[in-house]
DNA sequence: TGTACATCAGTGAACGCGCGTTCACTGATGTAC
DNA sequence: TGTACATCAGTGAACGCGCGTTCACTGATGTAC
């Protein structure tokens, strides 16, 4: 049986403990026992707990910004409402993903300043998912598919908002599960925010 | 010169801590120096550090709720846009002011599960702002201010989610300050989200 | 009034534990000649 | 081919430190008679 490089079982390792005992508790000991190595072995590759935790940021944490790029240059042949469904869907996907690992780093402001510089220089962070929506929005504007009024920018933040909002509202119920179905909450969110309130 | 309570200069000295270093560098030690007494004081007013934190985050995080039942009750002679902007702004205060701490409870999965049992006891939580407004679009919908056919919970998630996203994309920024002032952040999504993308 | 005792908020010093990290070492693989 | 040495991923055991917590104690206040 293959045996994936030790490195690569250490990120794995460190990132599922993460997601599941949370940031507090994962600890070196706990790391090396579901990697299966030595604690020792973890200093072998990084240089300490900090910079491991690092690699799991910037190595295993999704991205957004594929489909965001893809569609502001070539908006495709589906509608806008259509567009806007998928990208919700999507977005909401990719917060419950990442969301909870990405909000545990307030617990611990100097990693969280160090992963924010090292996104900030790759030019990602969180914003970049809305600069990405609303260059699309502005594209699909250019086109005439949405209004010349309407306000790119904060439909881009409206869309993701509700995404985000829905991870982190709803890990909160007792077994986590949102009331509402991802492709209803996509579909509600996405024609309600083209169509607004009138 | 008066001197608060010792119960309450340790829940507001553990408060400012977890704001400013983190819920992981809030130590025993470092509560008791900035409020002022012996670690072993702090034992005198909670069975242990858990109790102590649930106390903070009961007794010291702000709530959402008044503002969004009143309006459902009453939706008074203001606009409907005038409305929405104002809650927009109250929301992203609020939510730039607790976000940070009720995110770095992903930490700590087991303090965060008691704390949204707790709420769920006292029927509050991260979902409540959403039941509010959606409750108050529906009163809006009733008098005719809204169209028949809008959706009051996207509505009502879009809104809200624009102002957590907010507080989650710019709490990340080198000094942290939004790219857009508050003022015309409200205006902007309160307008989007009524006239829609047309 | 004085005296004896109870109560209670708060303390200084210690305790044990678990953590991240380091150390001397091993065993496998590669390489020079 | 065999031999001597270098390299390197990985280990078991230990280390020191900082953490949350506890312990025996103090001093102020209240109360019964």
């Amino acid at each position: 049986m293959e045996q994936k490089p030790t490195r690569t079982r250490i990120v794995d390792a460190a990132r599922d403990l993460m997601a599941t005992v949370g940031l507090a508790r994962t600890t070196t000991k706990e790391i090396a026992r579901a990697a299966g190595c030595s604690e020792a072995a973890l200093y072998k590759h990084f240089t300490g707990k900090e910079e491991l935790f690092l690699a799991v940021l910037t190595e295993r944490l999704p991205r957004l910004g594929g489909l965001l790029e893809a569609l502001a240059v070539d908006p495709g042949d589906r509608t806008v409402e259509e567009n806007l469904t998928e990208i919700a869907r999507r977005a909401a996907l990719f917060y419950e993903q990442s969301f909870p690992i990405a909000a545990s780093l307030y617990a611990e402001p100097r990693l969280k300043a160090r992963h924010d510089a090292g996104m900030r220089e790759l030019g990602a962070g969180p914003h970049q998912p809305i600069e990405g929506l609303t260059a699309y929005l502005r594209a699909e504007q250019r086109h005439g598919r949405i209004g010349p009024h309407a306000d790119p920018q904060a439909a881009a933040a409206l869309l993701l908002g509700a995404c985000v909002q829905r991870a982190f509202a709803y890990g909160t119920t007792p077994e986590g599960e949102p009331p509402q179905p991802l492709d209803a909450f996509a579909a509600a969110v996405a024609r309600t925010l083209i169509r607004g309130l009138s």
